[in-house]
This record gives structure tokens, C-alpha cells and sequence, in this order.
RNA sequence: GGGGGCGUAGCUCAGUUGGUUAGAGCGUUUGCUUGACAUGCAAGAGGUCACAGAUUCGAGUUCUGUCGUCCCCACCA
């Protein structure tokens, strides 16, 4: 038999572990219509995505939760992918065009494109290799792409089918505009930040003399006003309604309007009318007929419609506005102001609203569905109050802009006629005539489609749909997707409502939400501040189990966690504690033949492991169907830890090491039957090491990777049996304390006298008792008398210990102990009395909890008995 | 303006449907080269569960309010 090597080293077989796992298609989800499926689907990272903390801990707990239901005898699909993102993509590889002195505009569409897929090529798959580090156990076979084949023809039949139905369309609505990107965003790709801005009071001068003053946060716009509003019932401006404003800096002629959006305590109470820079004044302009003067470019510069200011900076053009109409004696006062300014997502560059002909999906159809899945509990939210926030997205929710002035990602599938102007989307190829017009001159739309419309449809796209595919009949819905609460409206929401309106079915049953990764501080980890920590790095120095166990502990669902070192620190020292149990239980085999557990006579202390080992799997498999992974590996590692190495083990020793053989290989039967339950609980959380321990485990098996998940067996709960060991337990832990509290050094045997119902038990026990309690002789007495005046006395579960200690024991401080501990027990009397007098907790309260607390105060009184009588002796 | 989280030991956090003496890791104190492990072992110290009410036989847990703190959404120019 080989042998483990004598300290933890995860760098010796990570790698090699993980290339077995790849060889013999562990991952591999091979359709068995016996077998139940479990599918979930990974988020798919960026391609242009480097691993940090929030994939480790997202894939973490995906791979626990696979890796689990494997185990389980479920047919288990995690499918892998990348998201060719879009826009990020973009930025970046035009960002990489520049270096070398090139722009989109030079190269062409197609040439950049070529590009782009070169890029993907070389970059795409780094990501998947930093996966691979972190122990994922997802099918690389069915590795996808939002780009893919598969992917691109479901993005064709969903537009299509939106089309057809008349859920998407075309027009001119305020969008936001990214200057830098030089593209529209959705809502939710904009973020907000308060910024120190300026609110510039502006007189406006009326046509019939006197004026009007507006306050506005951006001047530049207003070259492109066509309107002031003022509210209907607001008596100061009453008189200037229906009149008109000559704009300054224009020679334009704008009414005043009365609108019930101005709100009258805001401001001057007079609000200059953008239709074509600002949502609200778009809306007003709807209402009052009012022209939309778009004074912008793409860029950021002002257009020919800003007269003099063309071919200015947006910011520039500011600039000059205020300087002239202060020049013109028209600014009537600047005061500071702090507003908040929609920025990017991607490159940050602050956002316009601009109006701009795009398309757009109609939202409130596809809404209600998704509300009401959730509502009707077809999907599920862990933990349940982010079912809230989704609600309060989809509930606010307005139509989603799709269409992207970028060419890397899904060509919108629509064809315009250049002969009679007809609009043209089709299920498939490209049309070669207008079916209208029978013209030949079709151009397709320029624009791509939002990263997120081929991401909605990832559930069901990476199976095969639209096409009825086994893989799509077999595997979906899916189960579980597992993501973080800041992508909940970004990708959960648009998942849902696609899945329900395209394969009228929800695409996962569960969605398990997570909180961020924090820094040591609890700052966002980001790079700009450059506060990241590299999982790869982590697991370079500790390996990856350790981080995996460090990111899924003392976290709950839906909490945020700080990531420290010494987290992993605990972690690694717990798998290095497995590490060396292992290695005692192996070295202690040896080349033996291990009995079965039948075949063996079990011991007080076998059974009360076995039992504890049972209450563990039952509270972990729990644990992990409600998906509480903290929680779960809190129990196996107490359990390994604190009932099988630092009782269990040291229980065992006495039998291994005292001479008789079938002990000994009792004993050794129960190690390793526990050591391999234990190993198979902890497979999912800690694969590497679990499945390197598991290959030195006597006997013929495969690898823990597909063995059987420990289920709880109730024929070896041993309740009673179990519970009357614990008393064992607190037999040593009493004397244990009483040595420490003397200073008597714990090499030093102590004889023990027990007075005892318990002499059959402790006295099968015996050998473990002297061992662990660090006794020499133990004597079963009817009185403490036999063990001298000068003894020191406790009470534990079983009875009464008694230990003469000779010169080593201060009668006074013995005293004085002995009052204090009797101080303590009448605090409990009293408590447990109090209770039982209250005829309302007698009569209400269950009779076990009733019960529980009779015998509580039973046990305090007999102890208030001895401790005293123990007082009267010394 | 709307919604949500958090406030528990020195620090970071768990705490399942209300029910023994509120837990863990780290830190800390004392002792220990105990035939797997000092990445360890044994024994400890350390908590008015933010505050005030309410419900209940019983509240860290449920409800109401207050304070502090963080986040998301909306975006009054």
C-alpha cells in the first residue's frame, strides 16, 4: 500500500487530480432517462474577463452544488460558456487598434471583425483555463459561446418571434447615449454618482418684454430648447402662458407652455424644455407638440443646429454658454449643486439622453408573466427577499433599448428596402428581394444587439432551442442558477421573462443569490482601486480547496463577506488537520485487511461516533437542499474536527495499542468507515484533497467523485447508546478541568474515585478514561470518604469524581471554589424552578421541554447536595 | 422620494420553524516536544444580542417605533 505523504502539499496533486478527472469524463452529463437530471448553467464569464473573487466564490458554490448532486446519483449538468460582450469587448479592442494607429472607421466593419474573432481566439479561453484551477466540474464538451452557431440561431428565431408578435419595434425616444462608446445604453447600464455640479439661473427674455428665468444644470442644452414650462396653476407665470420666449444665443421664437411636470416649489418654478437632450422634456414635448432640436453629435460635440458652438465639446460648449450669456447680462446667479450624473458601465464616460431612432422590446407584455412565476413560486428565490427587489424591477420597468451602434455581436436580423422603404425581419438567410416592392436594394440594419439579448436566452440557447434537441427535452428547465444580487436586473429578470415567453416554461427553479466579495475593509473590490485579490495567486499559495472552504464558511446567502488571509488560513489548517487524520488512520492500517462494520462487535465509543456521523450527514444533506453551504461545511468540519480527531482518534488508541487484535481491528473497521464518510461529505466543498486521500483507502473503489453521497441511516443512529457515552465525555472533560485547576501538570497520573451509577459503562471505557482524562487508577466507591480529607470533589454527568491530591491542593482555594460552584448551581435552581412554577409555562409549553426542565432541576439539586456535603468535609 | 441589508465576544461573522447555560474562526490567557497534526493538544477569559415598546408561559429570533450604518432603484430642470 502506498503511503501519504507526511505534510499537506495541494500543489503535489491539484493538477494532476483535476487532468484524471478530465480523462475519464467525470464531468461528462451523459443523457439516462433512469437517472433524474440536475442542470445548472454558469454564468458565462467575459471574454475579455480575467478570474477574480466573485467568479471563485459564484463558481465555488455552483461546483458544491454539482458536484453534490453527482454524488447523489443525479445526472448532473453544469454547462460552461462565455459571453462575447459586447460593448466591453469592443472598448477594448479598439482600444488595442489604437495603439497601433488604426480606428473601426479605417479598418471596416469586416476587417474588424476578423479581428475581434482573432482576439477571442487568443484571449477567450483564458478564463476557462482559470476555471479549470478552481476544481470546476462542468462539461467542457458542452462548452458555448454567445456567439457560437447554437447561440447566434436562437438570438435569429427570438428576435424574429419578438418581431412577428410585435414586441419589438422601432422609433425615436430618448436613450442614454455613451459618447465614449459611441453607442446607446440600457437603463440598466448606466450608474448614477453624485458629482459637485453647478444649477445656472438663466433669464429668458419674453417677446412682449420682461422675462423668465429657468435654472438648468446642463446650458449647452439649451441651444436646443424649444419650450419653458411652467406649471398650470402656478399664478406667477400665469400671464406668460401661450406667450413666447426669445431664446437667447438662437434667434428661435419657443412658447411657454403649462405642463404638470414643472413642480412650482423646485427651482424658479420655470423649466426650459429639451425634447431632445432630457426624458421629461421629451415626454413634454410629446404633449405640446413641441419640434425635437437634437444638438449634439455622437461624440460629444456639438452639431450645425448649435449654430456658433458647433464642433465644441459638449463641455467645452458649456463653457462658452455661460460666458456669453453672462456677456449678454442674462445669467442671473450660479449656485453650487450636487446632482447625480449617469456614467457608463463600461468606459464611465458620462452619459447624454440623447433621442435617437433605435429599437426597442416592450416590456409590460413580457413583465406580468415573470411577476407572476415568482408570485406562483415556479422560481424560487434564495433567500426569498430578493424575490422583492425583482418584483420591484419588473414592476417599474420601461421598454428595454436593444440595439447597440457597435459591430462586434449579433447583427440585428432586419433588412431595410431602399426602393419602397420596407422593413424586413426573417427566421433565417438573407433576403434577396423586397417582398413588397419585389426591389433588390435591401441593406440589413447596421446596429448589433445588446449583450444581454443573447445572455437572456443562455438557459435554453446553449441547449439547442429553438430546435427540440435531447438535450433541451432532457435537461430543461434548469435547476439552479446561482448568481450575485448586483446582475439580478441585468440577467435574472431577462432570463425569466425570455424562458417564459419563448419555451413557456420558467428556465430554473431555483435561483440562489450571493452578496459580494469584499477586501479586508469591506471595500468593493475593484480596479481602479486596485484592492483585488487574485484567487489565482491564493490558490497558488494555499492551494484551491483552502479557497474554495474559505469562501463559502460563515457566509449566508445573500450576505456580502469580507475575503481575508486568515480565513484561508483556517481553512487550510482544517484540511491539513483531514490531511494528518487520514495519514494516522492509514498508518494505523498499514497492510491489514479492514473488516466490514457487520463484521465487527462495536463499542460504546464506536457507536456513539457512528451516531454522531449520522446526526452530521443528516444536518449537512439539509443543509445543502436549502442550499445553506455556510452552514454545511460548519457541520462537517466540527464534526471532523471535534468529534472524530479529537475524541474518536484518541478514544481509538487504547484499542489499536493495547495488544488485542480484535480491538484493534474493530476499531480500525470504524476509522476507516468514518474517515470515508467523512471524505465523501467533504468531496464537494474540498474535491482535491478528498479525492487524493480517498485513492489510499484500502479496498477496490473508484474515485470520490462519483461514489455516493452519504445518506443517513437511522439503523446506526444509536440514540441511546450515544447518549449514554456522552457521559464518558464529560467524565474526562471534569477531571480533565480539575487538573488544570490545581496546576497539576498533566503528565502527572491522578487516582480517580467515582462514585457512579455508570460503573458497567466507565468501566468498559476504562482504558479511554485513563488515557484521555490522565488518570492511573479509577476505584468505584459509595462515598467520597475512601478517597481522603484531602480530595477535591466534582460533579459531571455520570456522578461524583473525587480526586486525592495530596499536598497539591489548597484547602482554601478548594473552598472557595466549592462556594462559587455552589453559587452557580443555585442560580440554576432558581432559574429552572422559577420556570416550573409558572402554572402558565407547566400547562402551555410542550411536555418534553417541561419534562427536560424536571430533571434539569433534579441534577442541580443532587449536585447542591454533594457540593455542599463536599464543603462540610474539608 | 421608494425599496432593501446590516447593527450579536477585541476583530470578522454564523444563528434554520420562538424553547437547555447564545456559537464559530481569528485574537487573547494558562499549561503541554501527550507514539497523525505546533497548520497542533488541553483548559479558560470574553456577550445588557443597537435602543424603546408590543405579542407570548418563553424573544437574538415575531411586530411597531427610534438611532446608527451600508446598498439598490427613481432622478426636480
Amino acid at each position: 500500500m502506498k503511503e501519504m505523504h507526511t505534510t499537506y502539499n495541494p500543489k503535489e496533486f491539484e493538477d494532476k487530480i483535476y487532468a484524471q478527472w478530465t480523462e475519464r469524463g467525470s464531468f461528462r452529463a451523459e443523457i439516462d432517462p433512469q437517472k433524474v437530471p440536475f442542470t445548472v448553467m454558469m454564468p458565462p464569464p467575459n471574454i475579455t474577463g480575467q478570474l477574480h473573487m466573485g467568479h471563485a466564490m459564484d463558481e465555488t458554490m455552483q461546483d458544491i452544488l454539482i458536484r453534490f448532486k453527482r454524488m447523489q446519483g443525479y445526472c448532473a449538468l453544469w454547462l460552461p460558456g462565455t459571453d462575447h460582450a459586447s460593448i466591453a469587448t469592443e472598448v477594448k479592442i479598439v482600444e488595442q487598434m489604437k495603439r497601433e494607429g488604426l480606428t473601426k472607421q479605417s479598418l471596416g466593419r469586416e476587417e474588424f471583425l476578423r479581428r475581434a474573432w482573432a482576439w477571442k481566439e487568443q484571449y477567450g479561453g483564458r478564463i476557462v483555463e482559470q476555471l479549470k484551477k478552481l476544481g470546476s466540474s462542468c462539461d467542457w464538451s458542452r462548452l458555448a459561446f454567445t456567439m457560437d452557431e447554437r447561440c447566434s440561431s436562437a438570438v435569429r428565431e427570438a428576435f424574429f418571434r419578438l418581431y412577428q408578435k410585435g414586441l419589438v419595434y422601432r422609433g425615436d425616444r430618448i436613450i442614454n447615449w455613451c459618447p465614449g462608446c459611441k453607442t446607446a445604453l440600457s437603463d440598466a447600464e448606466v450608474e448614477y454618482a453624485e458629482e459637485a455640479g453647478h444649477f445656472w439661473h438663466f433669464s429668458y427674455p419674453l417677446e412682449e418684454g420682461g422675462s423668465i428665468v429657468v435654472a438648468t444644470t446642463r446650458p449647452e442644452t439649451m441651444l436646443g430648447d424649444t419650450a419653458v414650462a411652467v406649471h398650470p396653476s402656478d399664478e406667477r407665470y400665469a400671464a406668460y402662458i401661450g406667450k413666447y420666449v426669445r431664446l437667447p444665443l438662437t434667434d428661435r421664437r419657443i412658447p411657454v407652455v403649462a405642463d404638470e411636470y414643472v413642480d412650482p416649489a423646485f427651482g424658479t418654478g420655470a423649466v426650459k424644455i429639451t425634447p431632445a437632450h432630457d426624458p421629461n422634456d421629451f415626454e413634454v414635448g410629446l404633449r405640446h407638440a413641441l419640434p425635437v432640436i437634437r444638438v449634439m453629435n455622437d461624440d460629444g460635440t456639438m452639431n450645425e443646429r448649435a449654430g456658433v458652438y458647433a464642433g465644441l465639446d459638449r463641455y467645452e460648449a458649456r463653457r462658452r454658454v455661460i460666458a456669453d450669456m453672462q456677456a449678454l447680462g442674462l445669467l442671473v446667479k450660479t449656485e453650487p449643486h450636487a446632482h447625480n450624473v449617469g456614467h457608463c458601465y463600461r468606459c464611465h464616460s458620462t452619459v447624454e439622453p440623447i433621442v435617437s431612432k433605435q429599437w426597442f422590446v416592450r416590456m409590460k407584455p413580457l413583465a406580468k408573466p415573470a411577476i407572476d412565476a415568482v408570485v406562483k413560486n415556479k422560481t424560487k428565490f434564495t433567500p426569498d427577499r430578493f424575490a422583492k427587489i425583482y418584483y420591484n424591477w419588473l414592476e417599474n420597468i420601461r421598454d428595454w433599448c436593444i440595439s447597440r451602434q457597435l459591430w462586434w455581436g449579433h447583427r440585428i436580423p432586419v433588412w431595410y428596402c431602399d426602393d419602397c422603404g420596407e422593413v424586413i425581419c426573417t427566421r433565417e438567410g438573407e433576403p434577396a428581394v423586397c417582398p413588397k416592392c419585389g426591389g433588390t436594394h435591401l441593406k440589413q440594419d447596421e446596429d448589433v444587439l445588446d449583450t444581454w439579448f443573447s445572455s437572456a436566452l443562455w438557459p435554453f440557447s446553449t441547449l439547442g432551442w429553438p430546435r427540440e434537441t435531447d438535450d433541451f427535452s432532457y435537461f430543461y428547465p434548469t435547476d439552479v442558477l446561482v448568481t450575485g444580487y448586483d446582475i439580478i436586473p441585468f440577467w435574472v429578470m431577462r432570463m425569466m421573462f425570455s424562458g417564459i415567453e419563448y419555451t413557456q416554461k420558467v428556465p430554473f427553479r431555483d435561483v440562489l443569490i450571493h452578496g459580494l466579495v469584499r477586501d479586508e475593509q469591506g471595500r468593493k473590490m475593484s480596479k481602479s482601486l486596485g484592492n483585488g485579490i487574485d484567487p489565482l495567486e491564493i490558490i497558488d499559495r494555499y492551494g484551491a480547496d483552502s479557497l474554495r472552504l474559505a469562501l463559502v464558511t460563515g457566509v449566508a446567502p445573500g450576505n456580502d463577506t469580507r475575503f481575508t488571509d486568515a480565513k484561508v488560513e483556517a481553512s487550510r489548517n482544517f484540511i491539513n488537520k483531514l490531511w494528518n487524520a487520514a495519514r494516522f488512520v492509514l498508518l494505523n492500517v498499514k497492510d491489514d485487511a479492514v473488516p466490514a462494520l457487520s463484521a465487527i462487535k462495536l463499542q460504546p465509543a464506536d457507536r456513539w461516533i457512528i451516531s454522531r456521523l449520522q446526526t452530521c450527514i443528516r444536518e449537512c444533506v439539509l443543509s445543502l437542499q436549502k442550499f445553506d453551504l455556510g452552514i454545511a461545511a460548519d457541520k462537517l468540519i466540527d464534526f471532523t474536527w471535534n468529534d472524530f480527531c479529537d475524541w474518536y482518534i484518541e478514544l481509538s488508541k487504547p484499542s489499536l495499542y493495547g495488544g488485542d487484535d480484535e480491538k484493534r481491528r474493530g476499531a480500525l473497521a470504524v476509522l476507516v468507515f468514518v474517515l470515508d464518510n467523512v471524505l465523501r461529505l467533504l468531496h464537494p466543498f474540498i474535491p482535491f484533497v478528498t479525492e487524493e486521500i480517498y485513492s489510499y483507502l484500502p479496498g477496490e473503489h473508484g474515485m470520490i467523485i462519483s461514489a455516493e453521497y452519504p445518506r443517513y441511516n437511522s439503523k446506526l443512529a444509536y440514540k441511546k447508546e450515544a447518549g449514554a457515552f456522552e457521559g464518558i465525555i464529560d467524565l474526562i472533560k471534569t477531571v480533565r478541568a480539575m487538573k488544570v485547576e490545581v496546576n497539576c501538570p498533566p503528565s502527572k497520573k491522578v487516582h480517580l474515585y467515582l462514585v457512579t451509577d455508570s460503573r458497567r459503562l466507565i468501566g468498559a471505557n476504562r482504558g479511554s478514561v485513563l488515557r484521555l482524562a490522565g488518570a492511573s487508577e479509577i476505584d468505584f466507591v459509595d462515598s467520597g470518604a475512601a478517597a481522603g480529607d484531602k480530595a477535591m470533589s466534582r460533579v459531571c454527568e455520570p456522578g461524583q469524581i473525587f480526586i486525592p491530591l495530596g499536598e497539591l491542593i489548597d484547602i482554601e482555594e478548594e473552598r472557595a471554589r466549592l462556594q462559587k460552584e455552589l453559587e452557580r448551581i443555585d442560580g440554576e435552581i432558581a432559574r429552572a424552578s422559577g420556570k416550573l412554577s409558572n402554572h402558565n409555562f407547566v400547562a402551555k409549553a410542550p411536555k418534553k421541554l417541561v419534562d427536560d426542565e424536571r430533571a434539569k432541576l433534579e441534577k442541580y439539586i443532587d449536585m447542591k447536595t454533594k457540593t455542599q456535603q463536599r464543603l462540610a468535609a474539608l
